[in-house]
DNA sequence: TTGACTTCCCAAAACGTTTTGGAGATCTAG
DNA sequence: CTAGATCTCCAAAACGTTTTGGGAAGTCAA
């Protein structure tokens, strides 16, 4: 409610001088300058953040876009990221805009609607693609972003990422040093890069201890989708010993699968999630999983689309988190 | 990029009358409104909302805050439900804004920045409590708001709302139809409105059957509270035959306490919890629950705002929707 | 023919901030 | 005592839109 033009006038000062006072420029007499602040504080002045970014062609915001298909959940983990990111963004006097979208083509729509219409200054891109066109987007564009997730040519941008093909390369080498011999893996679509990279790391694995075995099947990241794939992998002629599941959701889809075949996650056939979900300690038997070692992704996330920002170049703000192995009662024996 | 100006000029027209032809003014000629509106559409000239919203003193946009303390999740259903919300408020041209904010009285903090800023129109309150600071600051300074979830007075602002209290009121009276005498509450904290009218609708139960037993715990709605609480119940004296939980995440926790101690739920001990997880059709059994029958409520939600912003009364706002029982296996009988 | 009414358009004033390019004091050095 | 340097401050011009208050033709009725 209260403006600058009021505050001046109230200090018998400019609005210029005001407005520098404010913002601590060196050309005001440090008496005025607290005069100021003070009366600032007892009016509790605020800055309109529409003038502000008008007159500096900012948006002061950070959009990220969401594809949610109706009815399908976003992981969990999501919300809770984007809570940390947008908290320390705050802290930068940064909103962040939650944009979701239908769809992928209506993905890209809103990337135009939000960029030729100078709506945010930086965007973070989530469940990134191998190929992804709106990285590319965006790179045309020159708009400053993160990915969460790497893309196929992770060296051109900034990016914040969990290493899970060693993730997946060390459950792997684990469960064959176990004794398991048939591992397969129930696979997250391939363009999705977490998961590619998922599937990269249990190959490795299984190049490693020679074993030609490639029992694998791939299905929507989600209970269903672990359902249907071990349900698919039981039946085959030479059943696995070991599931190792892109995500902890389907393998808890999985587990239900084991249980309604009459086996026991963990004694007959091993199961690993990851992301260590809060309910994946809850599953019965609790499930073995792994996670990002780093516990403030979401601040890192920001961290980086601030210097972003500021100025540094994308090259230098790369990260790949080392991933944690979460074991609990399910990557039990095979010998 | 390109701005009113440019359009203006290179149509031969005034700025006046390019924006008017653009905002479907009836004193601009046909025939030039459409060769402005081409002409826009081959510039893809989009509004500058920073000048939009200065010079017509809104902010075209809606906040919601979300109150995480840090390393607890949110429920998985908001991500879902904003999503959808915020979908239809695009349609509308309102920028959802996400304001995490650290704690409750950050949360206040943020109100404050909000609204003294005239950052967002209109606001969405989530995870709503029987008495919440944040509906009393919103009422007082007459910024629109639709709550999810009622407070103790919800006559005197737009909500929407489940039945919980029909639901828990329903899935009791099932449960001491099929001869549970014994029927305990897993309570969540009572503050939060949806916890205190699931554990009337439990009470309310009780009294029609006439059962004086009163065998209930409150604690942090997380697999972990409720795992907590199935503890506590199952080592009373008399301990219970029935878990009737106030979300499904206490419920999966009460699931793996009662396997701990070797009881099968669904046979000697019923569970029932709410949301319907997504998780909830894999537990080991499958878990009853329930859930608000609309398929739709942040798009509701986004319609109840625009309503509000468009002028609706708040009492004409208010929607209680349905909820549905999902049976599965974990509902069993008791004779 | 004239006055009133339409129809179509426009100049200019906001909205509240930041920034540019000084201007008037006061001080310092010669 | 004067020329420059240094401190403080300020008027005015942006930023790109919406909106106010008309104004110039053209049309119609009397």
């Amino acid at each position: 409610m209260s403006n600058l033009k009021l505050l001046a006038q109230s200090l018998g000062l400019s609005i210029t001088t005001v407005s520098r006072a404010l913002d601590g420029y060196s050309d005001v007499a440090p008496a005025t300058r607290e005069r100021v602040q003070a009366a600032a504080r007892a009016m509790n002045y605020r800055p309109n953040p529409a003038a502000r970014s008008l007159r500096r062609r900012k948006a002061e915001a950070v959009a990220v876009t969401l594809p949610t298909e109706p009815g399908r959940f976003g992981p969990p983990i999501f919300l809770n990221m984007l809570s940390a990111c947008g908290q320390r963004l705050a802290e930068e006097g940064l909103d962040l805009m939650l944009l979701p979208t239908a769809g992928r083509s209506g993905e890209m729509d809103t990337y135009r609607r939000l960029l030729d219409g100078r709506r945010a200054d930086a965007v973070i891109v989530v469940r990134t693609r191998l190929e992804d066109e709106r990285v590319a987007f965006l790179k045309e564009r020159g708009i400053p972003f993160v990915t969460h997730g790497r893309t196929a040519r992770p060296g051109e941008h900034a990016f914040i990422d969990g290493d899970g093909e060693a993730g997946f390369r060390d459950a792997a080498r684990q469960l064959a040093a176990a004794g398991h011999r048939r591992i397969a893996h129930i696979a997250a679509p391939q363009d999705l890069t977490f998961a590619h990279l998922r599937r990269k790391g249990w190959l490795a694995a299984l190049d490693e201890v020679g074993s030609s075995e490639r029992l694998e099947y791939a299905a929507q990241p989600t209970e269903a989708g672990g359902y249907e794939a071990a349900q698919w992998l039981l039946q085959q002629s030479a059943p696995p010993t070991a599931l190792l599941c892109a995500t902890d959701s389907m393998a808890i889809g999985a587990l239900s699968a084991l249980k309604e075949r009459g086996f026991t996650a963990g004694r007959e056939i091993a199961v690993i999630g990851h992301d260590n979900l809060p309910s994946a300690a809850f599953t019965d038997p609790p499930l073995s999983s792994m996670e990002i070692a780093a516990p403030d992704v979401g601040r890192q996330l920001a961290e980086m689309l601030i210097a972003r920002l500021g100025g540094r170049e994308a090259r230098e703000l790369q990260t790949i988190l080392p991933v944690r192995q979460v074991p609990r009662a399910t990557h039990g024996p095979a010998n």
